[in-house]
RNA sequence: GGGCAGGUGGCCGAGCGGCCAAUGGCAUCAGACUGUAAAUCUGACGGACUACGUCCUACGGGGGUUCAAAUCCCUCCCUGCCCA
């Protein structure tokens, strides 16, 4: 099948420079690329749309090449920003590069297709000289219509921040890098999330005026839920692709509990499955028995994290949402601790009853003994499934732990926290 | 540079000498109902403690008036609007 033809039932194509892109990829597999700019040291879910681009574009025979924006990174993209940022070391900037390159690299070590290439744009706009890039590239770019550019335009329009000489440059930087990755590899499309229209379209500005070439741009939507917020970063409880930071159990728990208005729509986005089975699968929204949840869940943690630490989290899952605990086998219970946040106590510690209170907060479970307090008050606590003694301060000993090991506490339905004994 | 209006808890926004840890809305968290969903309803929502109570910290920063200030005065900083 057509790229863009598989891109469109899956509703992954926003908008594309040309109508006819359909038809002229069906004859050309023109190499494409995606730019991701080193903005942390992970990408984050909302960065799947472009890399499951990435994948369908390998998959239909195309050379696709990875960008690092180790310069665009330490200049920073107005695009959909509302204030100007702060400027990152260069230290910083290349320490997420590298990070960065090694998560897309350990994203596309699966799937069919021709090996994908990775540059880093520091490499030809870190040695760019000013005059030569004032002359050679400068010269195509009219102001007068860089500040319709929407990045542009709303910066322009809010006169206490503004926009800086610097980021105003940065749609000319990814553009140079557009025209150089058709010199170097003959690229001639470039994907992007919907707020990169514009630095896209400048970029197949410049292969026209400069090399007269033709090049394209399709943009892809940005992850929102069905009440239209973004989803996945600078919220708080972002979604990392880094299992560090959002570990494999977490990142499944996040798809398990999908809204029904958002599952069919990620089943296409952020699945390989064909259109027959998640039309089957779009069925069961709404039956109870979360069966598009789980898929999602189970196609999207596997392509992230590997089977394996996909089996762990729905090992884990199963586990903690039994419903009872303490007939679980313990030596189940103590390998959650990878996935699940956990603490661990001395053996030492158990010779006298602990207050639950203090266990809610060591566990993090809690931001405070107030809250703690309570969320117990409130019924909001489970300990291995069962609720605390009565009182205003209970504890636990030895006797609660299973096999005298490991404890499970709830807050509550969905946020588990191990307890774990150690000697 | 001049004039005016403001800066309140995560956000918005009341309060304008004691009854204010501060109405209300949003967000958040928990409970009920469910399907580990949505919607709805209920409750909580600065912190600590020997808790129907006590103490500490808080209404831009600093200082002052007062038995008592988010509320009045002085000063500094910042923001918005208008004039030059």
């Amino acid at each position: 099948m057509n790229v863009t033809s598989e891109l469109q039932w899956r509703g992954l194509i926003h908008q594309m420079t040309a109508d006819n892109l359909v038809s002229v990829l069906e004859t050309n597999k023109y190499p494409m690329y995606i730019g991701f700019d080193p903005t942390a040291t992970s990408l984050h879910a909302g960065s799947l749309i472009p890399l499951m681009a990435l994948r369908h574009f390998r998959r239909a025979g195309h050379q696709i090449i990875v960008l690092i924006g180790g310069a665009t990174g330490l200049i920073g993209d107005p695009s959909g920003k509302s204030a100007e940022r702060v400027l990152e070391t260069i230290d910083t900037v290349r320490l997420r590069g590298e990070a960065m390159r090694r998560q897309i690299e350990g994203f596309l070590s699966q799937g069919d297709g021709p090996a994908p290439i990775f540059v880093n744009n520091i490499d030809w706009l870190g040695e760019l000289r000013l005059l030569e890039f004032l002359r050679d590239i400068g010269k195509h770019f009219s102001v007068n219509e860089m500040i319709h550019k929407d990045s542009v335009k709303k910066r322009f329009e809010k006169e206490d921040t503004g926009i800086s000489y610097t980021e105003f440059t940065y749609m000319l930087l990814q553009a140079t890098d557009f025209l150089e990755l058709y010199r170097r590899h003959g690229c001639r499309i470039q994907c992007g999330a919907s707020d990169q229209w514009g630095n896209i379209c400048e970029g197949i500005a410049l292969v026209r005026r400069i090399d007269r070439g033709e090049a394209f741009g399709i943009t892809m939507p940005l992850l929102t839920n069905s009440e239209g917020k973004k989803m996945g970063k600078s919220e708080k409880g972002a979604i990392w692709l880094d299992p560090k930071q959002t570990s494999p159990y977490a990142f499944y728990q996040f798809w398990i509990n999908m809204a029904d208005a958002d599952v069919s729509r990620f089943l296409r986005w952020f699945t390989l499955l064909d259109e027959a089975t998640i039309k089957e699968l779009d069925q069961h929204v709404g039956t109870g028995e979360r069966v598009a949840q789980k898929a999602l869940a189970q196609e999207i943690t596997t392509l992230v994290h590997g089977q394996a630490e996909t089996e762990n989290a729905k090992k884990a899952s199963a586990a903690l949402f039994s419903g009872d605990i303490a007939s679980l086998e313990v030596s189940l219970l103590k390998q959650l601790a990878a996935d699940v946040p956990s603490i661990t106590l001395n053996p030492q510690e158990l010779a006298a009853p602990l207050s639950v209170i203090d266990l809610l907060v060591r566990a993090g479970a809690c931001a405070s003994k107030g809250d703690a307090r309570r969320q117990i008050a409130q019924k909001g606590v489970k300990i291995n499934s069962k609720p605390p003694a009565a009182g205003d301060n209970p504890t636990v000993s030895a006797a609660d732990f299973l096999d005298g090991e490991v404890l499970v506490l709830q807050r509550g339905k969905k946020n588990n926290y191990l307890v774990i004994v150690t000697a």
